[in-house]
DNA sequence: CTACATTCACAAAACATCCGTTATGTGAAT
DNA sequence: ATTCACATAACGGATGTTTTGTGAATGTAG
């Protein structure tokens, strides 16, 4: 039985990652203290040392979910629509890892929007990739890759593609494999910039 | 107090009405038989009379939403790209009721993305609904209003377009409001009929 | 270096609450 | 007198939280 010293917020990593398991395999409504505990092999004494509540313990493993993604190196890719792409492949299930993760977040709406903290916390994620989006958009803009439009729509309609793309997928991985995930983004993209 | 005699249908359609309600405000995490009773200005009593199980409750809750959106009029609009616009329109969280609709739906991806049983008939009713979006791209096809391409591809596309919409809406009403909703779908039909 | 006290990192168990379900009661209509 | 349409109340189980116990590591005094 190992006993691990000093090395707090390592732990609390460790009890987030088995809270992820749980949330990507039976989701928001089947997560329970028990549940994590099991998935890693402790028992609730664990958690309640580590975090006060149940609403701390989720929201930390949110927290560390979203600082994962934000800290992942962006792949190499040119400037403008190529970094466009670039970041929204990223982001499709096209990994079993990346699935897990939209599949928690996408189980993660039903709570948030029954709770203006959540909600608002979630407005402002959102909004932060459709900012990161725009930025792309402007300098594809700047080197003629894509057609003069408002920006904030362009990014908004971006952001609309990418997030019903994931759903789908979601639900018919069969019928959406990376490959065709990677084949509509690349005609979305096209028609953005006019090509047929 | 009043009672009810005979139209068994009747009671059970009042009894989803409240469970929309409560799904709307409070979640799929907030639905519990006394708070759907409360919302009646019942007992639980009233539930299990009419439903054997929250599971059976819950279903046929969803089942008329469904139903109610199948069976409610196509507004007049010419066919092929007109008919495809309509139909989105009818979908985004334009109204109060478009929005609650729309939010019962996305708080119960949690659950079925967590029981293949539900997951299965999500993934049936979205594929339903790219079925219907394909009729619409076809017409407006040999209209020449949209450019040739692989009809199931295009409507995945729009598909993906409408759900993300629907999403940021609920999470951003202020930001998405009904005439940009109708603004980013005209722009993005646009770019899908190669209009600049 | 050793004995001991303290702290740390949990396990184990107890607790109160809430939930879905079931059992029972009750008044009106038939 | 029976049935229907509920209300009322009880029940067992699950859940988040709290309390208590415990063994190892660590510091400390002699």
């Amino acid at each position: 039985m190992p006993r691990h010293k000093g090395d707090h917020d390592a732990r609390r990593r460790d009890v987030s990652a088995a809270v992820w398991r749980v949330l990507a395999a039976h989701g928001f409504g089947g997560l329970t203290l028990r549940a994590v505990a099991t998935e890693m092999g402790a028992t609730t004494g664990l958690l309640t040392h580590y975090f006060p509540s149940k609403k701390d313990l989720v929201a930390h493993a949110l927290t560390l979910l979203d600082e994962r993604r934000a800290g992942r190196p962006d792949r190499p890719a040119p400037d403008g629509l190529g970094a466009l792409r670039a970041m929204l492949l990223d982001i499709l299930p096209s990994t079993p890892r990346a699935a897990a993760d939209n599949r928690i977040w996408v189980g993660s709406w039903d709570a948030a929007l029954a709770d203006p903290d959540l909600a608002a916390g979630h407005a402002a994620r959102y909004a932060g990739s459709r900012e990161r989006i725009r930025q792309h958009v402007r300098t594809a803009q700047s080197l003629g890759e894509l057609p003069p439009a408002d920006p904030d729509d362009v990014a908004a309609a971006v952001q609309s593609f990418a997030l019903g793309l994931i759903v789908q997928a979601l639900f018919a991985p069969d019928e959406f494999p990376p490959e065709r995930q990677t084949r509509l983004l690349d005609g979305y993209l096209a028609t953005l910039a006019g090509d047929r």
